[in-house]
DNA sequence: TGCCGATGTCACCGGCCGGTGACATATTTT
DNA sequence: AAAATATGTCACCGGCCGGTGACATCGGCA
């Protein structure tokens, strides 16, 4: 076997995201990631100090979605800015095991690693409202934040379900199935449209505000 | 101990769902739901053939929301059953540790446990939505199940993200406590009304599509 | 009464888990 | 060269896991 700390180190980082992606956070434990290391548990030990540590080193290496700043540049819209946002968000989670094994371990434990996700990831989307906030006008009845977690999540969830085979369904919908995730980003798209498009074209400021009627 | 294997079967089963809620999907086993129900878990076999049996008969005792026949009968339109099926889930999962721990455990895993809460979830989906299309009639332009996924989604993933202590955000959001989650249910209101009451009044069947340009 | 199925108890198995101590080999330092 | 350190290998531990076979006890039925 080779010899050097760093590509040893680096073997193992490998081989803890590889079994992440593979079969899930589940998997992975200490005798796992050795064995798929090819090297020994001890190693972890040394060089990492635990699983949290090397876990925490791979999530690191791996960050959720790509920054805000050039996507919100480059849209003429509040509503374009959304929608590119939220399909970039939902692909980035379906496309990636690595990701979505992060984010599925975040909801499932409480520990130091699963607390710098969340931490991380809020930070970029705080990031990401703040750039909206000033580079668009928001409508006084809209609760911007209120509507991306919103869809945000939908995105998020539904991305979460992509991984088993098509026969797999999350609300009567196959999110790993192509033409099915394609409704879910045209219903998406739709929803932006109709909340922040067309309330925002019927509704004035003052026309009664975010929980009250509708356009007719 | 007490005999008899209607006792038997109950007790079990409430010893799974309260070992589920206080110490999470992870705890759940043989042995664990077996020292629970003070009893032993050879009969776990006998009664339920197995811990996926069991589980899927702790799903069926703690549904995720209402039957679909009484919550679609009372309401007076489609955007208000909506609305109502939508806060519902988001309560029904926000305020139960069960239902929360079955939802991270299927997103966690994939085996026969978590196939069988699967296929509970996505039967009661159907026969909501089947009751909602036989009730009202549901606009041409409207993907209604890609919609209800959607929205469904987004409450579920939120209301997943409300276990930890207030400080915990979720997209700027903080589920946990009542003012945001009140926010959140604001937002689904709003869009529901912007979605199907806006564009149905301002579109009809012919005009473009679901995919098609806003009320302006 | 004697039988028999249903119900419940107990002990045990092989296997994997995280964790650690003892040791072998390579590299650097003295 | 010799000592000290860094790196890697191996074997073992106690503990929990899911699963099963053997047996005790109860209840109804012929």
């Amino acid at each position: 076997m080779a010899r050097g700390s760093a590509e040893t180190k680096e073997r193992i980082v490998q081989a803890a995201a590889r079994l992440l992606a593979r079969d899930g956070h589940r998997a992975v434990g200490i005798n796992a990631v050795a064995e798929e290391a090819g090297t020994d548990k001890v190693l972890i030990y040394r060089y990492f100090g635990g699983l949290p540590g090397l876990l925490g080193t791979v999530a690191r290496s791996h960050p959720l979605w790509p920054s805000a700043d050039a996507l919100v540049r480059s849209a003429p819209s509040l509503e374009h800015a959304l929608h590119v946002a939220l399909l970039e968000t939902g692909r980035a989670i379906r496309e990636r095991a690595v990701a979505r094994e992060l984010l599925v371990w975040e909801l499932a434990e409480r520990n130091e690693v699963t607390a710098e996700l969340a931490a991380v990831r809020e930070r970029e989307t705080e990031a990401l409202i703040a750039a909206l906030r000033s580079r668009f006008p928001v409508p006084q009845f809209l609760d911007l934040p209120a509507l991306y977690a919103l869809l945000s999540s939908a995105l998020a969830y539904l991305a979460l379900r992509a991984t088993g085979g098509d026969g797999d369904r999350t609300f009567t919908l196959a999110p790993s199935t192509e033409p099915d995730w394609r409704r879910i980003e045209r219903a998406t798209a739709a929803t932006v449209r109709a909340v922040v498009g067309v309330m925002g074209d019927c509704l004035g400021p003052g026309a009664g505000g975010w929980g009250a009627g509708g356009c007719g």
